[in-house]
DNA sequence: GATGAATGAGACTTCATTCAT
DNA sequence: TATGAATGAAGTCTCATTCAT
């Protein structure tokens, strides 16, 4: 399709903008310069700036969560899962660096369609966490005095916390690999010496 | 002293303004208003609207420092101290609503000043909470084998992630002593059942 | 060229308004308004409003130094070529009333990069003076002892004076043959009486 | 008096800093620094900005016709005059650089005001030349075939002309003595060879 | 008279959005 | 569909002037 051809491609290049320069610091023309098109022909797609991240964000984090429900769905252990969830988020910081800057920066900000998405599409990337500490609960596998609804905060804290680092900082000190493996034992097997 | 009356109510009035729009969509005029001063007499006291922004980091984190290291240093148990970070984070977020959601969205801009904030003051405030960890180990309260780098960045995500929720949702469902208990709970014991 | 239509349109447009206002009293507003375009349209033509400015001397010189090469050129006598000289030099005065204003405020101005114009393309313009100079001089047309510069200057400043009289009081009092005549005649022939 | 004192002060702080910068470029509080004064204190002296600069015009201008006209009066041959006239001339341009300056640049702007002036104050310090003139024509020195009004303004434009070269370009190729007495030996004898 | 902090009108400039081609 | 020149609303910042002390 031609349409939806140019679609991803503003798309992609608001990505990179967006990712660069932070949504307000992007000018429309940058982006029309990344997709090569004209300024007006990004119209002819959004209805407006404001749009192009709104869209960015629904359609982008819905292939976030395919493809991390993919991953997890390989493994039934839920101490597994937790492993995997973190490798993978963490995995994609690196490879979709310039999207995970993104949803970094702009999920922050303060506007109500903004706050929407955080209690909407972005709540079901990050329920995938909750629901696996519910089972592993369920199962007996996690303690359970503790509310899955904190757990899930604090274990999708500690990862986002670590992008962040990568993010300001492109240089890592930590690889991915153990960045996943040390965030997971901790969240399972806590800090405190035997 | 005059001055320093006004350039503190410009600060005050920057921070409830920023944290309501946000500073890209804050206006001088709106601090003006809410400070409560002609739009002109702002640039007596602060070079421009991005000068604002970065003397609210400086001073304003500076206060947090010295706050939390004074609530710490009246514990010795290192796992108490945890607790006393979390409690203290989590209780400021709930006093200075404003100044947390500042802090929450700017400090992820990417503006190269915003990222060199990260880099010092900010990390000052971080890195309480890897000292407090490398004094753990040293006196074999916390595992040696995790480094204290990766447990700062965790343990302040977890609560960071927390806060956030509070400042979108302002209608806890958490109370502030539960959830920095269940964090430092978390931290320090881990999630895995016996 | 709808492109260079508009460049000019709006140079011509500020010719007049700087013209009649002077460059600081004159708004950028205004020479839109003048050019019938919208201010943010200038912007599409010049960076700020200096470089209009800058802009008009360099093409408006050049224009003059090409009319006024071609009708020296006419002319084998030195002592013809100052006389058409300072014809064609009042004429453009009077001719291009708007511009002749602009060059004789702004050229004045202390700027650093108005100054750079005296020294290169202003200076083309009145170096014209001193190369008839030197041809009368080599011609054995005119006196060897005195210095082309300064004839140049006192030549040019004499005819720079008459048309500033022009231009801030717009009765003539003296047309433009007679004064071309008496200046060049003052210049030849000098003023003593045999 | 304590008035004049700073009234004076005020004035020399105003040539110094318009002829740096120029009249639009020049803060008021730039002067009051000079001037070693608040910037409120301005006001009890001069009603704005503007009335500075016209103050200034009335003021050291009207020193300027004292001070050329006690000079010439000295000489009894309008040849000699004249020359006395340019000498006297481009040493207030050297001695009073700033002074100079302003009124190179400041003196060519179009205010009404200013219009004004060239036509009261500042012609009656270029008439001096004119009267010499006049007075020479009836003792039969001078030509009496040329207006005296022409010669007027070419002998001051030619004067001029050589000063704006030295506030533009400080460095001086021609020396002041030499200066004076090539312009006047030109308007004297002419430039043609024998 | 002197001060200088405060004022606020207004300028330049940017850039999302439109629309004739 | 696609273009990109044109628009004009709106924001940041400056600075002459005022006025309470």
């Amino acid at each position: 399709m031609k349409k939806s051809d140019k679609h991803q491609k503003i798309l992609n290049a608001a990505i990179k903008v967006f990712g660069q320069k932070g949504f307000f610091n992007a000018r429309i023309s940058d982006i029309a310069k990344e997709a090569d098109v004209a300024d007006g022909t990004i119209y002819l797609y959004f209805n407006n700036k404001y749009d192009i991240l709104l869209t960015l964000f629904e359609e982008e984090i819905g292939k976030l969560i395919t493809e991390i429900r993919a991953a997890i769905s390989q493994k039934s252990d839920q101490r597994e899962m937790l492993y995997i969830f973190a490798l993978h988020h963490l995995r994609l910081v690196i490879e979709k660096k310039e999207l995970a800057e993104v949803l970094q920066m702009e999920l922050r900000q303060s506007g109500e369609s903004i706050k929407e998405y955080r209690r909407t599409k972005f709540a079901d990337y990050v329920n995938i966490i909750s629901e696996i500490i519910r089972t592993g609960q369920e199962n007996n596998i996690f303690r359970r005095d503790l509310k899955p609804g904190i757990i899930k905060r604090a274990f999708f804290g500690a990862l986002d916390e670590m992008s962040r680092l990568w993010i300001l900082n492109p240089s890592h000190k930590y690889t991915v690999e153990e960045s996943a493996e040390a965030i997971s034992d901790i969240f399972l097997n806590g800090i405190v010496a035997d």
